[in-house]
DNA sequence: TATAATTGCACTTATATAAGTGCAAAACGT
DNA sequence: ACGTTTTGCACTTATATAAGTGCAATTATA
């Protein structure tokens, strides 16, 4: 089951995404020439916080996407 | 199937609990305390890379541990 | 060295999960 | 408004996964 922190973390790799006028395919794509295999199918569901995303998802998401880490992750709540 | 990168992160977090002067039952303990179930099984599979870590149980690990993005997190390689 | 504490591991089982697919809906562009 | 692109979602199924347990092994402490 799905937690709200990644819904948090799928909301922002959607708008890091789009910020970069990109497509669910082509970061797929990306991803996927990075020995990632995120395929479209699966980065809508982690975008929408129905998939879980690993570490290893994560941190090349955040290279792709060229960002800091405070820029991707939200505070953990608490 | 469990990735290099997330054995590299549980050597961290073995590392870093170790300073602290925890063991797997007290750190798991805490995480409890905040709503997060990893028992001691779980993080001592966590430690040695055979059970994957979710991005909120990571963070918080990162919270109780007290340490910076940099310090728990090896680069994603590439 | 004896005792206690801590951790690793193998095994089992119920459950969660990912992936794919196809289509509907929504957004976009002309 | 129309066609096109993009995304959401429901559904299915094979597979991965987590959790627990108990004990062996390792490590610490007296």
């Amino acid at each position: 089951m799905n937690t709200e922190y990644e819904k948090l973390l799928g909301q922002r790799i959607r708008f890091l995404r789009e910020a970069r006028g990109l497509t669910q395919e082509q970061l797929s794509a990306r991803l996927q020439l990075n020995n990632c295999d995120i395929t479209r199918s699966a980065l809508a569901k982690i975008e929408v916080g129905q998939r879980h995303i690993y570490p290893d998802e994560l941190f090349l998401i955040r290279r792709l996407l060229d960002v800091s880490f405070d820029e991707l992750f939200p505070d953990y709540p608490g």
